[in-house]
DNA sequence: AATGAATGAGTATTCATTCAT
DNA sequence: GATGAATGAATACTCATTCAT
């Protein structure tokens, strides 16, 4: 999947990450080989160096930029939005959408949400904070409104219902995303809230 | 964390095997070294050979195990059992229970779920199939006794809530393993069954 | 051995082969380890890895390197000799002298006749075969002239003379090679056309 | 190719031998592995060492058989022969037609002529100047009878012929051992003994 | 901005051999 | 006599990375 551009500098370094997403989401971080993504981007070995200064470089090029396009989606779309409920529904819906919409990141960022070492772990560490710390707080606020005592449980078994897509998520076979994101708001807040 | 024990011959592979899940729990499977188990196991790297004839195998192993106790654990629950509604909650607290106290078996599974090749991959596909049929039909059963048609994503969005669960249990900070079977289960059958 | 040059990329892959064929013809190339060629270039083991893709390949190559000359300096020798008689002659005298000149070389063809797998086979089976055609189409021809009929086996047997020198000539003592190959041409030569 | 035996103790080795021979013709000493031998003779590994100190004692013990028996042979039917003529004939007959019939001892002897090493060189190196001697002795005997002068390279080349045919030697489709015999023997003393 | 060439450290795996039983 | 279990040393090969150009 090489990737054709304009050449101009900017383009590079995207380009060599769109590569790496795809090379990563298919054999995996650790099996995937840096020349596997030099040969995916139809650049020299060396040449991938000029750009990134290592291979976890790239993954944490990865999922920085996934983590910050979400937090981005949701920051928009959740403008304007004053009822809790309305809230989630867009959360839901802007997580399993992109995460549809871009198979090969859902996956890089599920899979290896504990790969990355060292320099690299924190900055990622406090985005996955603060992306939870936005969901859990929503759930919070919904739980409120309805005069319900939710788990702190509760928003992580959320993300498994989303993240949990990427081993079975098949854009041909699965139904549209969209409908996928209501059925799990459904089941979510049904649950969630209603007492049995 | 080498295993003590007699050193009878029986006992050895089932402890490479038990080692192993721990190794590859902490590292990932691919990251982990087969002289990172040796170390563990406190047996020389050509040793864990007479027992394993690759890294891969011993994967296998951890896998193949984990699907058959399941799969007896469950069968031997649902002896008797009837009702649908009580099959669903004997399964959920059965897999939930036995990944909290397996929680480097849970580990390898979820994370290696799609790290075995050639000869390997087949065998577990089919441990993998009768699970998830085995869920898929009681989810389905519970619906038609509710008179609700329940989506075929459903049972796989089940099966994220309990899964991902690798991602952030805690022993000793998410509560019992008890309470979160209950709070899926009542997550699901409440979200799923429920009409708004 | 290692290998004097100006370093300039075109000799080291030359270099590489011809460290390899002392190698091979000194500890056989089953023995031989990659490290020994390693040692013998005068580069690291990774380094030979850029040049050829496994050890194998650098036999393959040595082998197909060794078969084209014998074949280039045949073609070569040959043109415009008409007498069936003195083509053997040539062919002998190039064989024989290019062996005495190339003992590792010899060595390594003779003995690793049979190691080749694989992809490698083939191509080398092949200019085998092309070798053993010329060699018996010329003694066929030389039959034929004198009015004898020549067995099958005829041309394997003088080959039998030629390479099995690869045990026993030793340049101080054995004589020119010139003289071998003369004295391999007379015996052949009378053994095979004079009736007793 | 296991052997069946009476398992009485002095037919254990000689069935592990010839399984050698086999194993070793087959995929050549070094590529061979004791496990392969092992396999072929039905025995465990352990046991293996029971008959036999090291891998390079059973090839020692297939060397030293097979020139012992060829000796033994050649002293028998040399026996009364006065003839220089007669005796070369009956030396290379006894040679090509042992070799026809135990085509793995032929590759062994022939191929892994230079394999063996420490304590081992030596009683091989020792028979093998004996056997080389023999066949010299009578060739030389035979330019005395003729008034030829013989060169000491002669009787190697005699050894070429008949040693490289482990190369090219195929029951089916060669001829009759005794017909490849009398065609070097024909080839050897016309092409030596007559002056041009 | 890009690359050919090179490498040190590491990988899974195999091997001949041993030894307690 | 024979074996199951075990091991130290080696093997071919791969990898992320660097550097002179």
């Amino acid at each position: 999947m090489p990737e054709q551009g304009t050449g101009s500098p900017p383009h590079r370094k995207a380009a060599i990450r769109r590569c790496a997403e795809s090379v990563f989401a298919q054999k995996g971080f650790d099996r995937a080989s840096i020349r596997d993504v030099a040969k995916a981007v139809e650049m020299s070995l060396a040449g991938l160096y000029y750009y990134y200064k290592s291979k976890e470089a790239i993954l944490f090029d990865i999922q920085r930029k996934a983590f910050e396009t979400l937090l981005d989606l949701h920051a928009e779309a959740l403008a304007g939005v004053r009822d809790p409920e309305e809230k989630l529904r867009v959360v839901i819906s802007g997580h399993v959408t992109y995460f549809a919409d871009n198979l090969d990141e859902m996956k890089v960022l599920s899979r290896e949400s504990e790969t990355l070492t060292g320099e690299f772990t924190e900055p990622i560490g406090e985005l996955k904070r603060r992306y939870v710390r936005l969901v859990k707080g929503i759930v919070t606020e919904l739980g409120n409104d309805k005069g319900v005592r939710v788990s702190p449980n509760a928003a992580l078994i959320l993300f498994g219902m989303m993240n949990w897509m990427y081993t079975w998520y098949d854009p041909a076979r699965s139904g549209s995303a969209q409908t996928i994101a209501d059925h799990i708001f459904a089941i979510f807040t049904r649950g969630v809230l209603r007492q049995t």
